[in-house]
DNA sequence: TTATCTAATTTGTCCTAGACAAACAGAACA
DNA sequence: TGTTCTGTTTGTCTAGGACAAATTAGATAA
């Protein structure tokens, strides 16, 4: 392992930083300081690239670049998360058995996991599993990455898992055909489904029928598949990653090419600070996108 | 719907092609010929942009864009694929099945796909079913979608269903603890889980102890995760439409950074007209990585 | 002291235009 | 028919400049 080399796209997949940013800062903070090959081309050492990681994880978390690239590597490691701070509210009961359920992920114990969460969904039906053990362990995770308690491949672990949790549960309903028909699914770049698999699970119960489509759908192609499936909405996810100055556009935009006929709705931590956008039904919780549903079958009928 | 208009990041994120391939098309090919906003940046009309999209999948069929773009519109969206010709060998038996069970997919019936699915698992039983079923149907899809008789969304309704059957299918079966700790993932980019899924569904059966960790992950994380999970194997999977050029670098520059005493499996369409690679094992099928498991054993006891 | 508005700063993204190497196609050759 | 060589195609990298959106800091008013 002497010193393996990335060249700039190599890092720019393995960091999420563009090549623009990452020349950007060189140029501007004077790092990273990559060597150059025989064409002069930036070669960045493998401690460079972890340092990256670490600094974008922790520009995800709310700090800025400017004074983390200023800060020695191992001050960085000990930083606190800054934007995630009233989070802890009503996490306090049964945060013992969330810390249990976390705590076999971490001790790589997928299968105790497993059986773990599928006890849960039998003591407290689909409905509450997913409002008060999915969500909040979600949350959970996604705190523990911002904050350096949670490795990013034991994060991928658990997602992993409560996926199959979640779409074993969600084919164990019958299809319903009563409600509005639900195109579910997320726009380029983002990858996050857990938040699409719990509302499609709620809308199920319900009796909504919800077409999966997976993630990241081109605008144009979730307009060509709305008309296609004469959805009646359109659901979207952002997760809190997803760059926030791009959602507006993003809504807009689909919107406008969206058939007039279909509802769109957003939801996911990402879009809880948007404000009012014309068109566009902003979903803030999982009681907002059920009464969301009973709205659209009283006005529907 | 009155030509909605995109910037290049937007376009880049549509369609897959990077700014710099877009600019130099432009300088090159004279197309596409965005608009000017009042800043001087470009933007993309929304039929631009679906001509880049069929261009870039004509170009993950084979096709050549220099070629592709001198090619006026109403021939493109006639263009056969040229890169899957021998595919259809294999495939005489239980053509006509694998064809009902696609044309659901084309009725948008995803319901009906399920409980079809359901029922050939239950008589082909997994092994059978993977390999006989979900794997040509896997193809076909493909070869679907680059000839045009795809949309995106069915293909993505497809996966999104394939993908539960799979996962549910894996988590019926008891964790295996004989063989070895196999760790599944993809590199960043590589965003395609069904091979994973169907190549763990075999592991699993063998009583291989697999680790699920999804896909897109960090060549250094993937290290981490081995490391702390004692992995004896890393499977990685490639799909026929990753960039075939990138992937030896990927995987020497992988086996760099992994512990020496875990093996690395490459597998997948992706992978298939690869040459040698040092210290990387490529799986060219099912058998292969059956047979891979096994000679893994016998070398171990 | 708190709130609000303005100015300065930080930061990402976009721009042009040039260079080069790897992949590919086709021709000449064995 | 197969192989090597050569020219073309194509993607990715480089440099540094520009600017707008977001954020912070400072100043003024309530």
């Amino acid at each position: 392992m002497n010193t393996p080399c990335f060249n700039i796209g190599a890092v720019e997949r393995d960091t999420g930083l563009s090549k623009d940013v990452l020349r950007m800062w060189e140029r501007r903070y004077g790092f990273p300081t990559p060597d150059r090959d025989s064409n002069g081309e930036r070669s960045y050492p493998a401690p460079q690239v972890e340092r990256l990681r670490l600094i974008k994880r922790l520009m995800d978390a709310g700090h800025r670049p400017g004074k983390l690239i200023a800060t020695p590597m191992e001050e960085l490691t000990t930083l606190a998360p800054r934007r995630s701070v009233q989070a802890t509210t009503n996490e306090t009961a049964g945060t013992d058995e969330l810390n249990e359920l976390l705590a076999l992920i971490k001790q790589n114990d997928g299968t105790g996991y497993q059986q773990a969460m599928l006890q849960r969904l039998a003591r407290q039906g689909l409905q509450r599993f997913v409002q008060d053990t999915i969500a909040p362990l979600t949350r959970r995770v996604g705190e523990a990455w911002e904050d350096g308690s949670f490795e990013v491949f034991e994060e991928h672990l658990f997602t992993e898992l409560t996926k199959r949790l979640l779409r074993q549960a969600i084919s164990s309903l019958a299809g319903g055909n009563q409600g509005p028909r639900v195109l579910l699914t997320s726009v380029p770049d983002e990858q996050h489904v857990i938040g699409l698999l719990m509302v499609e699970a709620l809308f199920a119960l319900e009796g909504a029928e919800c077409i999966p489509l997976g993630t990241q759908m081109p605008l144009l192609e979730i307009a060509r598949a709305a008309s296609a499936h004469k959805a009646d909405v359109v659901a979207l996810s952002f997760s809190v990653a997803f760059p926030q100055r791009q959602i507006p556009g993003l809504l807009q935009q689909l919107r406008q090419v969206l058939p007039a006929e279909a509802e769109l709705w957003a939801g996911g931590g990402g879009v809880q600070r948007l404000g009012k956008l014309d068109g566009i039904l902003v979903l803030t919780g999982f009681d907002s996108a059920i009464s969301a549903l009973t709205n659209w079958r009283k006005n529907h009928q």
